[in-house]
DNA sequence: ACCCCTATATATAAAGG
DNA sequence: TCCTTTATATATAGGGG
């Protein structure tokens, strides 16, 4: 619709995309209008842009309309969603846990239940790993110096609210591994 | 839209009426299809005709968009008991993300956003943890060597059985972060 | 109710400001 | 990013089986 055809596809080019989405997101809360209103049909529309906006339109209140889809379909929009939650709370919760133990092998912490052969791989992990981050953090720090006084004083100001965020963020949910690497991060 | 104008209002005759419902409907769903791929944007639409035969789209799971959907708006859609589901989940998540960022710093990854003052933190932090870890490590290693070949065998099974449950949490969920420490301690 | 056809009305891609 | 202007592509009203 317009000077050239389109595939279906995917927009590679986000500007377009994005301008598409306002374009169509129109057009589509248009046409669901108008059937409405033509048709005497009841309709809902959910729409969320790829950053996540959401833009919503339901001739009748949303809450009916589920009832009515429910009803419907047979599908149970309720029980189904509150078992989604728990597994999906499950998987979050168990990702949680294993980047925590990640950390505290790391810190030399809970290596009991650890094999020879996984202390031995661990030992060249944090060396591989600490060479590297090392060598990193000192050429980015170089690099930072090299911007003088300036960007040094920004700097301060930005690591200012980083370390009161850091501290927020302890306050929400203090994780022991956490509390102790944000410290060491924040402090000093 | 077609050979006569038509008017924003109720289609009179009942037999037009269905005829336009059924050709709009199929008009909206290829619109709803074609924004969600074009755009990359999750769209949801219910419809009910007026005889209350239904239809819907969802380019994601219906439930996903309405629990998005409550969060965006504020509006409840069902009990309070689900909307603790969600801030957990939230939460959680919230605290994985930190705790990837961590990670990712120890590594020396992603430390443009950091300020010098915080690198110096974290090269302190890092110089500290990887000698004590690295202690730690040794001490505890050295202990496991005196126990000799029997508890070394024990230690062999519980070996092949970690690196089995990493190695599927890495099927599961493969964050960046973890797969290759995971491949550090694991694989060695 | 469901197709098909065709004239028109609309939607929208591309381009420029 | 948003608006305006086209040229085109699509959607669909009305009509006939």
């Amino acid at each position: 619709m317009g000077r050239g055809k389109t595939e279906l596809k995917r927009i590679e080019n986000s500007t377009n995309r994005q301008v598409t989405f306002a374009k169509r997101k129109n057009g589509l809360l248009k046409k669901a209008r108008e059937i409405s209103i033509l048709c005497d049909a009841d309709v809902s529309v959910v729409m969320f842009s790829e950053a996540g906006n959401m833009t919503e339109y339901s001739s009748a209140p949303l809450i009916e309309q589920l009832a009515r889809y429910q009803k419907e379909s047979g599908k149970t929009l309720w029980d189904a969603k509150h078992e989604r939650l728990s597994a999906e709370i499950d998987r979050v919760r168990k990702e949680n846990s294993n980047l925590q133990i990640e950390l505290r092998h790391l810190k030399g912490e809970d290596l009991k239940p650890l094999s020879p052969q996984e202390l031995h791989a661990l030992e060249n992990a944090l060396e591989d790993g600490y060479a590297g981050a090392r060598a990193k953090i000192k050429e980015h720090h170089r690099k930072l110096k090299k911007n003088g006084r300036l960007l040094e004083e920004e700097n301060k100001r930005l690591s200012a609210t980083y370390v009161s965020a850091a501290a927020a963020k302890q306050m929400e949910h203090g994780s022991n591994v956490k509390v102790e690497l944000r410290n060491g991060v924040g402090c000093i």
